[in-house]
DNA sequence: AGCATCTTCATGAAATCTTCACCAAAAATT
DNA sequence: AATTTTTGGTGAAGATTTCATGAAGATGCT
């Protein structure tokens, strides 16, 4: 399933963007301020971003530099009124795929996303095949077609490694994937479940290192 | 000749500031409240703003911003109190080119004003494409497309740098980019850092200076 | 209780940061 | 122009931080 970030203060907006793109089969996460936006996008794969660049704490002139210092994915600016035109034109130059000015009917906004994803992926080069593999209803994975046998807490920080690979995670991020909810344990707790999940690994894989320790940071799944 | 815009409340440092400025034969206008001053730019060509942020009128918050609402005009800003630094470090966003903490002396400030002076020409030239990728999400550099090996720190300070090309940035500035809140180490530290910094960049390419030393005063990487 | 799992702790090793002493370059002073 | 002072570069040593590791304690489930 393609998965939307939207960004957008107005609530109501938000919703009824949310609603048609579940209608359409697409899945969504919505923050309503750039911030969270961005540390979203740091820790989980999104397959395009709607930016409204009228938001209350930075600006999506920002927004849009920041999300490009770092990632590839496709952004369809959202303008709230007329007289930003100009701005949102200036957009175009920082790496925006489309925009769109307000009002919209969800339509044009559904029309949008899929254009930008087909043209996406006919872009993108062809992914290397992942050694992973993830059955998540059976929560247990695959590496190299054999079975990995990982308590409940290695399979939550892997899968997420999988899914989200070549970025660091912060131990702080990992603690909470473990815990739905912020947590009192020690981050140094991390560590030590990283280096079962490493054991592991290499009881299958040796020759080279799968999950890289960032200094200073956390750890990064390798593709 | 260049014109310099001096905007100061206390009569003793702007006299001050304009008797080392008319000694290295720069222009000036002295006015002590932003009102006046953005009058002022509204109706002449001025080369650079001096920008007391303890303004009786206005806050230098606001002066700032409405001067980049019309002008590309360098900005620095003279800022009264240590305490007033974070405040200060926020107008860096804002678009201030550099700042100066009193107090100071006349050549620091003159070696402000030439330097500022300095990037904004070079600056207004056709941008030449950087050499440089950041990928925020791995914490990595590509430099002429191999990758760069640094340290934490190492990343913080040039990561900043390539942000902000051709600024002056302080020892004190890049010291605190390093740890988030003050920090007790000396601001020499920062030499070593660059050290190495430029070590590695010169292992990929030592056809020229990356990293300017701007004396008195701090780096800057040369576009 | 017995078992699996999660967390904490102590330790050593490695990476990194800071400091220092000394030299060279630039600026200020005479 | 010569000298003094200030500032920055350099290499290496020392201090500090961070991480991996193995083992032990805590927790929770059956």
């Amino acid at each position: 399933m393609q998965h939307i970030l939207i960004v957008e203060d107005d609530k109501t907006i938000a919703e009824s963007i949310a609603f048609v793109l579940e209608k359409d089969s697409f899945g969504w996460t919505w923050y309503d301020n750039g911030h969270d936006s961005l540390d979203y996008l740091d820790n989980n794969e999104v397959d395009l971003v709607l930016l409204d660049v009228g938001l209350p704490d930075i600006s999506g002139f920002d927004v849009l530099r920041k999300i490009r210092s770092k990632s590839n994915v496709p952004v369809v600016i959202i303008s709230a009124r007329d007289d930003e035109a100009d701005q949102v034109l200036g957009l175009e130059g920082l790496g925006a795929n489309a925009y769109i000015t307000k009002p919209f009917s969800p339509r044009v906004i559904v029309a949008h996303v899929r254009a930008q994803l087909r043209n996406f992926r006919s872009n993108s080069e062809p992914k290397s095949e992942s050694k992973f593999a993830i059955n998540e209803a059976m929560q247990r994975m695959l590496f190299h077609n054999q079975e990995l046998t990982l308590t409940p807490a290695e399979y939550k920080i892997l899968s997420h490694l999988v899914k989200n690979p070549n970025r660091v995670h912060t131990r702080e991020y990992l603690l909470k994937v473990i815990w739905d909810r912020p947590h009192g344990s020690d981050v140094k707790t991390i560590n030590t479940h990283i280096k079962s999940i490493r054991k592991r690994l290499n009881e299958i894989d040796s020759s080279c290192e799968h999950i890289e320790t960032i200094r200073g940071i956390g750890y990064s799944l390798i593709e």
